[in-house]
DNA sequence: GCCTATCGTAGGCGAATGCTTACGATGCCC
DNA sequence: GGGCATCGTAAGCATTCGCCTACGATAGGC
């Protein structure tokens, strides 16, 4: 066994990831339609957090949706008031994308009570497994696809 | 900052494991290809491991397939001589499952070569976050859907 | 024996998704 | 200033998926 110290038979990575991933989606969708926000629109909010500016092809790339896709999701956004779309004074062709004090709010609104409940289930894990999951997951995530996939990528 | 060891803000767990858990499938897509399975086949293959025998319904249900669905599929492992489908004499309308041995022999090749491409990917992480990280979603994936999304389940 | 449920099979429907094309407005390189 | 690329928008197309209905064969309770 010295050597030997994760020989267990584990399941494929991505057999247990899909379905996890999947029951956390369906965890979360309880808690945004009680804020009438749809998983793209959360997503968007997610996606503008941070970056002050944006244009919306870059936007869509970094949440991985389509960039004719999420326009009604913008639309329906702005017009809820929780989004600005500016033209940018400085490229005419571009929407400035930002989030408005409401859209903040409702952001950390959502994204605490969804946090809340996905503490609820990392406190089940032993305290060390925690961490490390944690850890991984955070920095396996922040990998690019490429190194994922182990394609030579879009050279 | 003492008790708060780790209230680094972080995405949210579903945010970060559906993507990742995309990569992952799109790592395997051409491994599978290479042996000429779809990825519910090899589900299936999966789904029929250590379960001596099924019902196509059981099956389907486990692998989180429709039972209508994976009938092609089925139809297709067969006839590659990779599962066996016979009539249950205890119940003739239910179909007894299981792999064939070259279906066991294609199953372990596959998924060699599938955790293969894991473990590099994995021996990126330090050691002890890849133990806690591979425990914790083991833990996590063989959790009941409904203590994830916290629904009461199907009472 | 009847009634109800389950099994495998077949077909279809509606929603979501990824991808593609097109188009007008605009920006940028040279 | 001409050619090429990008932006946002619109529309369509093919695939996939979950779900539903239906049907004949069969089990099983009573």
């Amino acid at each position: 066994m010295a050597g030997n110290t994760e020989s267990e038979r584990r399941p494929d990575l991505a057999a247990m990831m899909v379905p996890l991933g999947r029951a956390l989606v369906a965890a979360e969708l309880p808690v945004l339609r009680e804020h009438g926000l749809a998983m793209w629109a959360y997503a968007v909010l997610l996606g503008l957090d941070d970056e002050p500016v944006h244009t919306q092809a870059a936007l869509a790339r970094d949440i991985g949706a389509d960039k004719t896709r999420i326009i009604g999701v913008l639309d329906d956004l702005e017009e809820r008031g929780l989004i600005h779309r500016q033209p940018d004074p400085r490229d005419r062709r571009a929407r400035l994308l930002s989030l408005t004090a409401e859209g903040r709010r409702v952001r950390d609104t959502v994204q605490s009570a969804i946090q809340e409940r996905e503490e609820r289930l990392l406190a089940r894990l032993p305290e060390e497994d925690r961490r490390g999951f944690l850890r991984a997951l955070q920095t396996l995530a922040a990998m690019p696809r490429a190194e994922i996939t182990g394609e030579p990528g879009p050279s």
